[in-house]
DNA sequence: CAGATGACGATCA
DNA sequence: CTGATCGCCATCT
């Protein structure tokens, strides 16, 4: 718990259900302000399966992993979990 | 240490 | 608005 994807994967880790976060605000609060790209290549790498990469999104809210990885578009996880807290 | 890589971001054409 | 390029940062070889 030192690497700086450590802190991406805790920040991404809370982010709250139905919410998406931008990979340069996950690298903000992971205290890397602007490292996005790094974000990105660590994400990548996704060692945590805990990690709900699919509420990482980029600037403009297109491709961000998860994207039918599980046999489920990312769309379809963030509309079930807003539908679930419309619920 | 230096070079290469990558789920990004913003700006330019 | 869309496509392409440059720049930024962390990790790996």
């Amino acid at each position: 718990m030192n690497s700086f994807a450590e802190k991406v994967r805790a920040v991404v880790r809370k982010i709250p259900k139905g919410k998406t976060m931008t990979y340069g605000a996950v690298a903000k609060a992971a205290g890397r302000t602007g490292a996005a790209r790094a974000v990105g290549t660590i994400m990548s790498h996704n060692d945590d399966t805990t990690v709900p990469c699919h509420r990482v999104v980029r600037s403009d809210g297109k491709r961000s992993g998860y994207n039918g990885l599980m046999g489920v578009s990312r769309e379809a996880i963030l509309a079930k979990e807003r539908a679930e807290l419309a619920a």
